[in-house]
DNA sequence: TTCATATATGCGAGATTGCGCATATATGAA
DNA sequence: TTCATATATGCGCAATCTCGCATATATGAA
């Protein structure tokens, strides 16, 4: 099997891990320090138990790693590099959406949002 | 609906979109020039139908553009940028098959045949 | 132990995607 | 027009994914 094949799989995957909005959020609130399930699970608006499963699909492919701490279970980004990449195909998202205004002032507000430090 | 809810769905449909192996190659095979249906089918090894479906669906979300020359339409990349911007993504796979020696070296050597003039 | 909180997992119905194959359309040549 | 080539599209089934909900497990407090 050529090596192009087998590679464009791999990356493939990391793709399809990453085609959900819940877990881009997911990454992106993760992008400058941990956090744990529960506080994922109320910033996000989400169901503790889809966050959870959310992350063990993470989990699963390296994206994320936990530490135990009392009954909390803190998550990180394995690269944090990842968050940032993620970001850089807005650039990407911006000919999809080209023509719709409002849209583009959402992304440009999102992109500012999640590279600021503050956690708001 | 907040800006990032609304930028997390954008950003996850176009990693759908890129979520296919046989989309990935046809970027990749994009990333310098453009190619008419026949050669990507050729050198991709793919039933023309299909890969004219994936064409339909890249085209559908502005990732490619087509260009008709008598019989043939020619397609080439909307933004080359996005070829490098996935052939970055190659770090992140790293992670995925750490340990396993023989899919290193196949990633390397994709990585070489994807960022070369040469096509090979 | 019992209880409450935090997190994880199992499961099934509905939605989406991929694939093979047939067919349709478009263009140029004869 | 008829034919051959190039490309596109339609369709149905199988495989996969998502979601809500129930349940299980883990930890610390009482």
């Amino acid at each position: 099997m050529p090596s192009r094949v087998v590679v464009a799989k791999e990356l493939s995957e990391v793709f399809k891990v990453l085609s959900h909005p819940d877990r881009i959020r997911l990454i992106e609130e993760l992008r400058t320090d941990e956090k744990d399930v529960n506080t994922l699970h109320e910033r996000l608006d989400l169901p503790a138990s889809r966050v959870s499963q959310h992350l063990a699909l993470l989990r699963a492919h390296r994206i994320v790693e936990e530490r135990r701490e009392g009954r909390h279970v803190y998550y990180h980004l394995t690269q944090p590099a990842l968050a940032d990449w993620i970001i850089d195909a807005l650039r990407f998202v911006e000919g999809r959406i080209s023509g719709d205004t409002e849209n583009i002032k959402m992304l440009n507000r999102a992109r500012k949002l999640w590279s600021s430090e503050a956690a708001s």
